[in-house]
DNA sequence: AAACGGACCAACCGCTCACAG
DNA sequence: ACTGTGAGCGGTTGGTCCGTT
């Protein structure tokens, strides 16, 4: 629509967040709760852009955060979870308590890719990489036919038996458009590519794959209820050959507030969470207020501050962005 | 010790969606 | 119905660190 990127406003800082801009930004959160982030750099007083600083808060100043390695259950249920809803990072960690979006996509990315293709899985599909070599071969072998070999002219495209892999060639299609269901209908067929469009997302992932806690939306606790036992066991197959799950869930700068040698410090300001009165797993938001929670998902943190702040703060809060 | 390359991760960018006017 | 704006999301980039040569 033409509008602005941030980043082309004048006078807005980039790059990385200096401590002195992460404590303004806390210290106005904290205190004022989010309400529209573009107005929060001005009341705050950082030369940022709105987006920059939700970004900010959601992956690194949130106080609820987890830090630190993946355990193997979190490991295990990114899989699943991947395995499940694709590169939808951020309904991924809604099921994973004090981890972003970003910092799991970054984890997958940097990390479980590589050790699924060890193992030998496709990261995209997590179909075993020689099962999947199989399959496309048996395909091939099945829908090549002396019939259709000695076929002039033009296939049926409304019957798919008679396409075969080097018809899709010459058509440019994608061969990868020949593995799973699509060939079980009329590849032609508009309407059925729109119903595929809708029963399969970008990634190939068909809804039906969701387990029925994911369907009903039902916060994971238990790792274990997630249907882990049907998961290959990566604990004992990598810890068989002696890989270390952790090295590549260590953050190296461990990322810890403490560490900056800032003024900030979290540790020191752990106080700060007993005013948020936030418990992930366990789902207790004190009383939230109508109208100030913008989304009360687990994993948006858009109200809960202000649902739990002093009343006064809440009136600040809101004496702050009727100002605007 | 210096150069190089890979890994990691914070942050940016561009897009879509929802909503208000 | 249309338009503008803000929020949210996923892909990508760029800086930093660390191990290797």
């Amino acid at each position: 629509m033409g509008r602005h990127s941030c980043s082309v406003k004048q006078k807005l800082r980039k790059g990385l967040w200096s401590p002195e801009e992460d404590e303004k930004l806390h210290t106005f959160i904290t205190r004022f709760g989010v309400g529209c982030w573009s107005s929060v750099p001005k009341l705050a007083g950082l030369q940022r852009c709105g987006k920059s600083c939700r970004l900010r808060w959601i992956n690194y100043l949130r106080p609820d955060l987890k830090r630190g390695m993946f355990s193997q259950e979190e490991e295990d249920l990114i899989i699943t979870l991947h395995k499940a809803l694709g590169n939808r990072w951020a309904q991924i960690a809604t099921q994973l308590p004090g981890r972003t979006d970003n910092e799991i996509k970054n984890f997958w990315n940097s990390c479980l890719k590589k050790k699924l293709t060890k193992q030998g899985i496709d990261p995209n599909t997590h179909m075993p990489v020689p099962e999947i070599e199989v399959k496309k071969e048996k395909e091939y072998a099945d829908s090549v036919s002396p019939q259709i070999l000695q076929t002039k002219g033009l296939p049926n495209l409304w019957n798919s038996t008679d396409i075969d892999h080097q018809d899709y060639h010459l058509m440019q299609i994608p061969i990868q458009s020949l593995n799973g269901n699509l060939f079980a209908k009329q590849v032609y067929d508009p309407l059925f590519l729109s119903e595929f469009q809708t029963s399969i997302d970008s990634n190939g992932y068909s809804p039906n794959f969701l387990s029925q806690d994911l369907i009903q939306g039902s916060p994971i606790v238990n790792p274990n209820s997630y249907g882990f036992n049907s998961m290959p066991n990566l604990t004992t197959f990598d810890r068989q050959n002696n890989t270390d799950y952790s090295e590549c869930s260590s953050s190296r700068n461990n990322n810890n507030m403490v560490e900056n040698g800032s003024t900030f410090c979290w540790e020191a300001e752990n106080k700060l969470e007993s005013m948020f009165q936030f418990q992930f797993s366990g789902i207790q938001i004190e009383e939230t207020k109508p109208g100030l929670m913008q989304n009360q998902n687990s994993g948006d943190f858009c109200g809960y501050q202000m649902g739990s702040l002093p009343q006064e703060l809440i009136g600040g809060n809101l004496d702050v962005f009727h100002e605007m």
